[in-house]
DNA sequence: CAGGATCCATGGGGATACTG
DNA sequence: CAGTATCCCCATGGATCCTG
């Protein structure tokens, strides 16, 4: 499989900065990229839009969130010089490109989270007073 | 089937704790947890193996992140009670049907990071100096 | 409307030392 | 060997207020 392929050219070396994995987790790894990023997939967004759309979100953390895709060449940003301020935020090509990786991802969440956290029950209940029954 | 609960209850409510795709980003998102799985899909490993293998991780996060991933089912913990302590670590099924969508990013990842870099580079040139070329 | 500026709470995660 | 136990730092992100 090609994770074998990857595994023999950099063999897990994550403090290697130019590790794919690495990165990668530093981009999905925040809180909220995803959320735009599959927000922004169905259309393009305005500040506003995104912020109720996604919600529990504050302007502080949407605009970094939205800078770091935008840096990163995933989101592109639309000012619109007009009275009423209007700035849309859209996927670039490469930021459509992501989506189908991130939706496999999604797909395996909303498949499997069930068994996750009948998992988590079973190991907390395992736990919490003790491992006695075996 | 799988979607009707998530979605029914909220298209994209990612407040709602039970949204897959937020409890993913908690899993995924985590700087060890991805190397951890993505090395135990090669073949179970010890400890220790793991450590080294890994490299750069402590032995606490690394044990952190054992647990994590052992209380959501995806790994199992193999204890031999014998005089110099073994445990040995592998993926559960659940832990080997989530290695193929983190192989998909992985490979994007290793595809598109250049393009990235390049963003980034473009991105930082373009605003270190002041946007002027507007 | 879009977001910059600030202050601050939380905790992930690193370093180090110790133990069953 | 396989962890535990502490201490500590600082990045993430939330709350609030302010502005072009």
């Amino acid at each position: 499989m090609r994770i074998m392929e990857a595994e023999a050219r950099r063999p897990g070396d994550i403090n290697d900065p130019d590790c794919p994995t690495r990165r990668l987790i530093d981009r999905v790894g925040d809180k909220w990229s995803v959320l735009v990023i599959l927000r922004l997939f169905e259309r393009t967004h305005r500040f506003s839009e995104l912020r109720t759309a996604i919600g529990g979100v504050t302007p502080k953390v949407l605009t970094h969130t939205l800078r770091a895709l935008e840096r990163d060449g995933l989101v592109e940003r639309h000012v619109y010089a007009e009275v009423p301020p209007r700035v849309e935020y859209r996927l670039t090509g490469l930021g459509h490109s992501i989506v189908a990786p991130l939706a496999a991802l999604r797909d395996w969440a909303e498949e499997h989270i069930p068994q996750v956290v009948q998992a988590r029950e079973r190991y907390d209940a395992a736990h919490a007073k003790g491992p006695e029954g075996e």
